[in-house]
Order: structure tokens, then C-alpha cells, then sequence
DNA sequence: CTTGACCTTCCCGTGACTGGAACCCTTATC
DNA sequence: GATAAGGGTTCCAGTCACGGGAAGGTCAAG
């Protein structure tokens, strides 16, 4: 498969692609006419990374999970151990958008949103100290 | 205040104040020894700056809050809009966390994380159909 | 006078791509 | 045979919001 068809099958943009093939994650053959050649295991490997992203793993966390694909011999604790940490990791992200999506949704609330100046939005942001 | 005392202040480091007026964000006066000299207005704008950052909101969603915090004549629903876009990305990117947080702790929850190589994360990273 | 703590500018690196330029290969059509 | 469309290739620059570190100027204390 060229590496548009793989685009395609994936819903992975190519230019993505490529960009993993840059820092050695999935490489392809090459075809004679330099085209990239991915086989099924290459598409295999780019979706077992797409899907791994699609969970916020980083790239390297990828990197890791693959190796410990590839290899039959892992102990599925180093897998789990790896999940552990980006899950709480997930946990600390979700409580810290948490606590912004509450001040904000409250200071939000309290601005009357008219054509008046006041606004209780800035007056927080220039730090008045009148928890409403 | 120098730099230096600025940053202690406010809690922020002297590089990203000094990134702030590289974009011209906040543009401090300067010694005659070439420091930077801030005034409290300046110290002032630098905090909104922060608490805004601290909620999230993007430098250039910085900028035009602080040119409305300026703007005397500003109407609050225009704050308001602002605010209310914002909030809207920091929901969506809850709920995004929310769906990766919910499929990983399953996962995790699901692996033995023992020596032996059978994990059921790698297998729904390799594509694998069975949601157990 | 020297030491150490400040300050300055400048440039590079981060993560994970994205956009675009300039160019090559293949196939179909006129 | 020329050409145009639609692939592919490389490389370079930009994104966002800084952080690290080098090379050097300035200032107050001992």
C-alpha cells in the first residue's frame, strides 16, 4: 500500500505518517520508485499507534507500548504499570480543567452580558477579592 | 521593580515575563542601566495576566481581555462571549478526557499486571473487537 | 577588589504535528 | 508527443507558551 491509501484506511493523514516514519517508529520499505511501502503489519502497527493516541498516550508512551507488543515475552504488569501512570496523569488533567470550568462557569454566570461595562469576568481577572 | 522582585511577587518566572513583552503584551519601561523598570500598573497587568492564564484562556485570548479590562466603554457581554467560547473548549476537552479516562481505567482494570505477556490493553490497542 | 547575585540578549529545544514550496512519477487524454 | 491531473518525494518554517543555557554587563556587600 502507498502511504495515501494507508491515509485513507486509517483516517491518519499522511503527513502524520510521515512524521512517524521521521523519528523511527514505523518504518516502510521503499518501492523502486521511492514510494513508500507499507505491508499489513506496518498498517497493523500505525493503527495500534493511532488507537493509542487516541487514548493520550504520548508518542513515546507509543514507542513503549510497541516494543512491549512486539515482544512475546513482556509482562503484561509493565503494560499496566505504564497505563497506570497516564491514567492518573488523565485524573490530574480532568480535576485541574475541573476546577477552571467551575470558576469560569461561575463568573460567566454573574456577567450580565448587556452593553454595560461592568463585569464581574474582569473585575475577578484584575483580582478583586469578592468571592460572589 | 526589577524583574526579579516582579516574578517573586507574583509567582511567575522571569522568562515568561519577559516572553510577554517580547509580544508585546506587557511592555515595562527601562533603567538607565537597561533593566526593565515595573511600574504597579505594569506588576497589575502581569497578575490579570496570570490569573487569566491560570484559567486557561490562551495569551491572545489574554490580549483582548486585557484591551477590554483597559476599554472603559467595553460592553460585558463582549467579556462575556469570550468567557462563554472558552468554557465551551473546556467542556469539550473534558468530555474528551472523560471518554479516554473511562476506556483506559477499564482497561487497566482488566489487565492481570503479573509476569505473564496476555494484556488486554495491548490487545485493544492492536485492534482487537472483544469489549469486555 | 572580588564575589555573588542580579540583569541583559541571543539562540536552540520542546510535542506532535501542519502548511507550503519545489520537484518527480504515473496514467489518461487530446 | 504534449500536457494535465493526481499521486508521490524532500526540506523548511511555523505552531504554542515558554524553558535551558551561554556569554556578558551591573550592582551591593564584605
Amino acid at each position: 500500500m502507498n502511504i495515501g491509501n494507508v491515509a485513507q484506511a486509517l483516517d491518519m493523514p499522511a503527513k502524520t505518517i510521515r512524521y512517524y516514519e521521521s523519528i523511527g517508529l514505523v518504518t516502510p520499505k521503499r518501492s523502486q520508485n521511492d514510494y513508500r511501502h507499507y505491508r499489513p503489519s506496518d498498517v497493523h502497527k500505525l493503527g495500534f499507534v493511532g488507537r493509542a493516541r487516541s487514548l493520550g498516550f504520548s508518542v513515546e508512551d507509543c514507542r513503549v507500548l510497541l516494543a512491549l507488543y512486539e515482544d512475546k515475552d513482556r509482562a503484561s504488569a509493565d503494560v499496566r504499570k505504564l497505563a497506570g501512570e497516564h491514567l492518573a496523569r488523565i485524573d490530574a488533567k480532568l480535576a485541574e480543567l475541573a476546577t477552571m470550568r467551575e470558576t469560569l462557569a461561575h463568573l460567566v454566570e454573574c456577567c450580565a452580558g448587556d452593553t454595560r461595562p461592568d463585569c464581574p469576568i474582569l473585575a475577578d481577572l484584575a483580582g478583586a477579592p469578592d468571592a460572589v
